[in-house]
DNA sequence: CTGAAAGCGCTTACAG
DNA sequence: CTGAAAGCGCTTACAG
């Protein structure tokens, strides 16, 4: 590697300062337009390469966002994902991503890094547990955070997330209209907002509706597609068996599908069985599945937004905002089968 | 948010020089034991953050690691990267990472990130197209580069992936020890060392046994669950159909079972079908796929040994290392119906 | 074992 | 429109 090439190198080769070299790479218009050419094409032909680090030390802006959810292998996150990196690319932010898996101390090492990288900001969906003391923190270190998927009670920052009570009755709702009375629900967890939402929603729409709910037709626990297809053993051992099951996410209830249709039972037939999320997966399910559109797209999209709104200054409200979830019904629910 | 704490806060609140604070939080064994606890102690208690911009203009050393694939959301990739980041989070580097979407010009805008991060390296599945120069061009510039899944003619760093010549191979003999005579390949693109490979492996193996290969049984192009599940019907469709199909991958396999369930027909009975890769999914599809196991663990783990090792000096020859695959027999395959 | 000082490569008032 | 100079917050020889 050649004698390292810097904002000097250019100034000295072409007899100008480093502020008018400075000044010319980043297009400023107190440079004159010959000079500014004649610096960027020098730059190019020997091939300058920008420290950003230097810069961030003076200006103080990185250029760095942050983002941490459970897990960027599990489809739903992946989603959210990909809308806040197409909104953050339109804006040459970098982006640093990262799991916590549920585990408070990674969580809190992540924003560690952010905080000692300078980063302008984070989008996160917290980690199981988090106190509104940890944002808070962020936030006074000049760290502008922005909450998805799930809320923190006491946090004071934006948060974006579909409505989970309201998204599970739309699913419920649509099998108890299919003529089914002993309905199941399948997975999730009451350590996150989400989970106790959409539980509580099951409940509410059950007895909104007459049914009883008995407790061990909840299934609390299996949040992936392994646990849904190893979880289908004991909700078919059931006595008096539930003839459809709400599940907690498209993944649980394309495992449990899987399970159901091992054990030589038809899905979407001998039970109904309803998503949640309408991942690109669900369409394509066998059979296709029925499930709720949880705004993915939609709560990346406006969470990288505002965000970015933060960074320009915008007064942002520390408020949250509830994704209207829909119904999409496909092949795997039907009327319920006595036999 | 109140005054910056930096170290020359600490050095002048305890009577001490920078350089003394700066040694002490290192731990380093030139500072007094009872100095040290002082500062480290006193450092905590008014919740200093260390900067590591500035650390790293100094030293030209970031912590940053780049790790950049076609598509994280892909499980094929998210495995290799569980275990890149497993690895790299003990030794405290911090990853960033990227999709190219096999955009050369997305990869390229994240090289030059790094680059002007002052990255320590990049571990890259180089997106289609990629020249040996772009690889050349971030060594020289001081980012140690390892490839992974993908390999480019003539770049002289260090390649991970799988053997897919054999590993495919695998596949198609155990189809024709099965009886089939018929073997379709479903997916695919020639474009990728990984896509010319397993394509010349699967007739490679035709030949060896005297079968024949026709052009219409290969339907290059698939790469998604969605891709493999549209193609279904053009499949089903050949006249002398195949009784089989060698996947390129569990995703395009995955999706082929649906469609052919779809269809009305039995994946495993009525048309045998492989996969590759091994995903965690392969095992609960229905019926439970047979693929071939690429390890993702071992390269990924693998690669970020190596490139830790050649942070930290050691010479490291830029030979490409192929993973043995495995063949995993499950459900989906089984003797040729004639019907 | 500790301190004074230079320097990493930028940007930003300020002066002309 | 351009330049001289200070400073962002660290680390690292060097001296004592």
């Amino acid at each position: 590697m050649a004698q390292k090439i810097k904002l000097s190198t250019i100034a000295d080769a072409l007899g100008v300062s480093t502020a008018t070299v400075s000044l010319a790479l980043r297009d400023s218009p107190l440079v004159a337009d010959t000079t500014r050419q004649r610096i960027k094409e020098y730059a190019r032909t020997i091939g300058y390469i920008y420290n950003r680090r230097a810069a961030s030390l003076r200006t103080s802006r990185s250029g760095i966002i942050g983002v941490v959810v459970h897990d960027i292998m599990n489809p739903f996150y992946a989603e959210i994902l990909r809308s806040i990196e197409s909104e953050l690319d339109r804006s040459r932010q970098t982006f640093l991503l990262s799991n916590h898996y549920d585990q408070l101390e990674k969580q809190r090492t992540f924003i560690d890094t952010l905080l000692q990288l300078g980063a302008d900001g984070v989008i996160m969906s917290p980690a199981i547990g988090t106190p509104a003391e940890d944002i808070r923190m962020a936030e006074e270190n000049g760290l502008p955070t922005v909450l998805i998927a799930r809320s923190v009670e006491g946090a004071n920052v934006p948060v974006f997330r579909g409505d989970d009570a309201y998204g599970i009755s739309l699913a419920t709702n649509h099998l108890i209209s299919l003529g089914h009375t002993r309905i199941a629900m399948i997975g999730g967890t009451d350590h996150t907002s989400t989970g106790r939402e959409r539980y509580r929603g099951y409940v509410a729409a059950m007895q909104a509706a007459g049914l009883e709910v008995k407790p061990e037709w909840r299934f609390p626990g299996p949040r992936t597609k392994q646990a849904g297809f190893e979880i289908a053993g004991a909700f078919l051992a059931l006595k008096d068996k539930p003839t459809a099951a709400v599940c907690w996410s498209d993944l649980v209830a394309i495992g449990l599908m899987n399970g159901i249709a091992r054990a030589g039972l038809v899905p979407g037939r001998d039970i109904s069985v309803t998503g949640y999320d309408d991942l690109e997966e669900a369409a394509i399910a066998t059979p296709a599945l029925t499930t709720v559109w949880n705004g993915q797209r939609e709560v990346g999209r406006r969470a990288a937004r505002v965000l970015l709104d933060r960074l320009n200054g915008a007064e942002v409200a520390p408020t949250q905002e509830l994704i209207k979830p829909e119904l999409h019904v496909r092949q795997s629910t039907g009327r319920p089968v006595e036999r």
